[in-house]
DNA sequence: GCAACAAATGACACCTGGTGTCAATAGTGT
DNA sequence: ACACTATTGACACCAGGTGTCATTTGTTGC
């Protein structure tokens, strides 16, 4: 309520903010221009003017530097599914999840940095592995949020039932799927599109099995 | 033909499987025992009674010492695909490749090392996100191969479409999921069976989708 | 069996990502 | 203005890898 409250954002944390954001910037610069790996850390710290160890005090590894300010976080599609109504079939849900995350996909088309970065990711195996753990981490916690949903419903699956973690897995399949096509030259669809195609295209394969 | 040939595997290759066999003992021994991450090559050399260089000289990452010898090899997996009538459903002949490699899993259960081994790469990050990044490879390859049979029967798909991408994408995940449940220890069925199920939820779940 | 060649090894120096420590400095609340 | 705390650079250190070179040890032709 106070308004004089809102100053209480002091310089110090502007001004980290802004480091912050140089040091991104500065740092996918390089990795468009020369590549991830021969990009060092020195480097980056020299273009920006400062030491080594004060880029590790902003991002704790160098894959940060690329993963950590990805279109969508985590933390949002895990909380949109869990505002899905309980009795959607969980492929709806994560359909409509995935469709929610999107926009923010193809509002960056036209920014030069972030679709250059993916292409980056893509072709640099290790930032690849990286991103895949991660993409990992989050399919575990919609596996549990799955779980939970069924638990709430009265159905709870067994413990030892594959069903949410392969359901997870096969739609978060379908989601990097996606974005490679969509990162492709002669793709001209929105993500969206691209998301839709890959999640029909794995239900009309399995539809024919028992 | 001739018996006299058969020598001609010098002692030097001999030495030298030998030799990879007995660091990558070692070495596993010392990952289940005191972890991947804490256990340094030097550990390793010392244990084995080699210098650090000539670890390196046999494995040429730390990494390879857990990835190199998983129990199916890409190679394998591809060419059973390409085995596959090329009229049979890219789902079905997928889930037939992997039923074909699950016996090298299951058999594994005795082993004291290799199940063991793959809880340190599920538990591992950074070993699981290389894990990630091969599967990520083998599944590039499959869709090519995807692509190629349906362009040998006469209808290719236009390369935007994701459904080879999206459909090899989902069958690994699910490949990856039933791997995961497999090593519950609340799950005592087969690998096989594991993947069936896992594949199965998929077709089940995404099945509704038009 | 011996000389000539190629492979394997250890030792050493070096690069890169990442961490701990410490003294100096610069922002913040009173 | 003053005590308090966050930020910084400098430096030392660890671990994963790589290049190089001299030495040893199998291999091969004679």
């Amino acid at each position: 309520m106070m308004t004089g409250n809102e100053r209480k954002v002091g310089l110090r944390e502007r001004t980290r903010q802004a480091v912050t954001r140089e040091i991104t910037e500065t740092a996918n610069a390089l990795f468009i221009e020369r590549g991830y790996e021969s990009t060092t850390i020195d480097d980056i710290a020299e273009a920006v003017g400062m030491s080594r160890r004060s880029v590790f005090r902003y991002f704790s590894t160098k894959e940060d530097l690329v993963l950590g300010k990805l279109a969508f976080s985590g933390q949002e599609v895990v909380e949109q599914f869990r505002n899905r109504p309980a009795d959607e079939p969980v492929w709806e849900s994560l359909r409509e999840v995935f469709r929610l995350i999107a926009p923010a996909v193809d509002n960056l088309d036209k920014d030069a940095v972030a679709a250059p970065m993916q292409r980056v990711i893509f072709s640099t195996p290790s930032l690849l592995a990286a991103y895949l753990g991660m993409q990992q981490g989050l399919q575990d916690a919609i596996m549990n949020e799955i779980r939970d949903r069924a638990a709430r419903r009265g159905a709870p699956y067994p413990k030892s039932d594959p069903f949410p973690r392969a359901v997870a897995a096969a739609a978060f399949g379908c989601l990097v799927a996606a974005q490679q096509t969509w990162l492709e030259d002669e793709y001209d669809e929105t993500f969206a599109k691209a998301i839709d195609e890959a999640m029909d295209a794995v239900a009309a394969a399995s539809g024919r099995a028992g």
